[in-house]
DNA sequence: AAGTTGGTCAACCGCAGGTGC
DNA sequence: CGCACCTGCGGTTGACCAACT
């Protein structure tokens, strides 16, 4: 004996969703929120679909906050860079991308920008520039372009703010640098033109690790 | 004009993991 | 501890549309 199937299969409406749908689903969930349980939500907005149907299309597509299309060039080099970092893990892709869903970042990236970036790694490899000493295997492979690839720091990254880590010099950054190794996150953040330098340093045994070259971070005001 | 091909994106599927009983 | 239920996730599918032949 399987599991049982999460929903009536013969008794729910499939496929693309009517503007009334969508308009009974938004309704329920700015009046009721979601209580905690999809699966008993349809019933209760009046609406003939699965639970994990419902959950999709307002994650993906009813929140007020979605954005849709229009990456901006900063963006495609974060998905990018965390892409290289830790793989199609698309929901911690996303977390980093206010407004955007892991759905519409996969899209993205299999449509889109999967192409840009082979494209650019080709173009890169072409040429024989080599500017840095960071290890290869822990960078994105078109680390060394960084002209090409320069992300202009924004002032988001650099927004106040204290992360569980202690890296209090940046809002954004210190989440990173609490999700990440921190060799990685030294990666990415030489990746994206916030450090003046890439420079790994031991850390010794028993001691707290500190953010060894946050001195090394470009304050915003001198960004190069 | 009709058929074909390729790109895009919303939606579905099935699995893994978390949680409560 | 084992089971059932639920949510979240990543991979995949299929409908739609535009460009091309």
């Amino acid at each position: 004996m399987g599991r049982a199937p999460c929903c009536d299969k013969a008794n729910v409406k499939r496929g693309p969703w009517s503007p009334d749908e969508d308009m009974l689903l938004r309704n329920y969930v700015e009046k009721h929120g979601t209580g905690g349980n999809w699966i008993a939500l349809p019933s209760k907005a009046g609406l003939k679909r699965c639970g994990k149907s419902c959950r999709l299309r307002w994650l993906n597509y009813l929140r007020p906050d979605i954005k849709h299309g229009g990456y901006t060039e900063e963006e495609d080099n974060l998905i990018c860079t965390i892409y290289k970092n830790i793989g199609s893990r698309w929901s911690v892709i996303a977390s980093h991308l206010p407004g955007r869903t892991d759905n519409d970042v996969k899209n993205y990236w299999n449509t889109k920008l999967k192409k840009k970036m082979m494209a650019r790694d080709q173009s890169a490899s072409s040429t024989t520039t080599t500017t840095t000493t960071t290890p290869e295997s822990s960078l994105p492979s078109d680390h060394t372009t960084q002209t090409s690839l320069k992300v202009e720091p924004s002032e988001e990254y650099y927004s106040t703010g204290t992360s569980s880590a202690g890296h209090e010099n940046n809002g954004m950054i210190g989440n990173y640098w609490s999700e990440y190794g921190d060799g990685e996150m030294e990666a990415m953040l030489f990746e994206l033109g916030f450090l003046r330098s890439y420079e790994t340093q031991e850390v010794g045994d028993g001691g707290p690790w500190l953010p060894p070259t946050l001195s090394n971070l470009w304050e915003f005001s001198d960004l190069p």
